[in-house]
DNA sequence: CTTATCAAATTGTTCAACAATCCTTAGATT
DNA sequence: AATCTAAGGATTGTTGAACAATTTGATAAG
């Protein structure tokens, strides 16, 4: 056909040829979606629509969803379509249990981590930065990315990108709530958590934690 | 023998109704030959040759490397084709930092669960059952299983799933070792561990816990 | 011996067609 | 009227072919 190089639309359709494939650019903007709340959870994603939408063959959509579905974004329904992910109770509670355990194990490995503690009082001043210009979505970015921080003090990899799944995950459920109901009650939780992990006290930082968990947990679960 | 689907005892047979989609079908073959070192780690995973061979179409078999990639079995290059992946000694590392935290959390919560250390009680005879009958594959299979089980104190299901792809993983080092020098050694030490369960005794069986893992550990890194 | 160039092989992507399955609706039966 | 059954339409599952893009290996030139 005709030049199947970067013509097709003048406009912003696709950017230039991305290094990465194709079905992997579907699946950022699909992710960045759901993860913003533009595609609710539940609703059905045929692949009629956005093969339209996004212009790109039904293989490379399928593709893209088969990405999110093993992030547990998309759930699949065999013959009958995917859906995004509607998070049970059992969900949520699976969630923080995992947390519990890997932010539990962060927390206690602390000492050995100067350079992560740095990285936390980075997080926490950009918190509190935000808080006092109204900014709440970035508060809430900033509260997920401190969990993201404690959880790298396991200093592993495979936790590091557990730890990212497990928080889009929640954000199925985050983006239903106010920002500011939901993250404010923890900025001054995180900012002591810190200050005793600063101060050598383990013990009663992984008490507080799992206590901010706890109530975390409950919170959401209330709504579900 | 966990096919699905119709055994193909007779060469080309495919299932008539398979539940679960040709891909995960295609998938879980392919799974089965990497984890039992049927497909050693590095080797390339041509599409024509798997296409003939299993009689699935290209699309149908590039989803299923798909999967695999995710479940880090197969490593993907662009444009270069797919490869049973190769652990690095820092793979191995961090999978043997994620089992710390993983069955670290779940010894410290044996005591809440007595169902638990019943089936760990199993565990162990299966393994000295098959030890005393020179069967030494089952002897992996069930130490392998004897840390599942450990995970699986956790309570939580998305763990168990974490554990059993970290293991899944392990054996693609594994299946190149002689299973008995590799896992002979563990077996006083995992009944050593389930007696200190069972006694209450949770920080000695933490700290046995953490000298088999490292152990193990050196084992695999020695050979990579 | 190194570099440049070309051809073959393999992967990346799309398309169109058909099969299998689900869902809805209309009709028949009680 | 309510319930069950049988088309039919719509959507997904799978395939095969086609072409583009990239790598690979061989060959030729400097």
């Amino acid at each position: 056909m005709s030049e199947p190089g970067p013509s097709d639309a003048y406009g912003e359709t696709r950017p230039f040829r991305v290094r990465s494939s194709t079905a992997e650019w579907a699946a950022a903007i699909l992710r960045q979606r759901i993860t913003e709340g533009g595609l609710a959870p539940g609703r059905r994603l045929a692949e009629d629509e956005l093969t339209a939408e996004l212009e790109v063959s039904r293989n490379t959509l399928r593709e893209a969803f088969s990405l999110l579905g093993y992030e547990r974004l998309l759930e699949h329904r065999l013959n009958r379509g995917v859906y995004v992910r509607v998070l049970s109770p059992a969900d949520v509670a699976d969630i923080y249990q995992v947390r519990r355990m890997i932010e539990g194990a962060g927390v206690r490995r602390a000492d050995r981590d100067p350079a992560g503690l740095a990285a936390l009082r980075e997080v926490v001043a950009e918190a509190d930065k935000a808080a006092a210009e109204g900014r709440w979505p970035d508060v809430g970015a900033a509260d997920l990315r401190f969990h993201l921080v404690i959880a790298s003090l396991n200093g592993s990899e495979r936790v590091n990108t557990m730890m990212a799944q497990l928080l889009a995950e929640l954000r199925l459920v985050f983006h239903t709530l106010d920002p500011r109901a939901l993250h404010a009650p923890f900025l001054p939780l995180n900012r002591e958590l810190l200050t005793l992990l600063a101060a050598g006290r383990g013990p009663d930082a992984e008490a507080l934690l799992a206590a901010c968990l706890d109530q975390a947990e409950r919170v959401l679960l209330a709504t579900c």
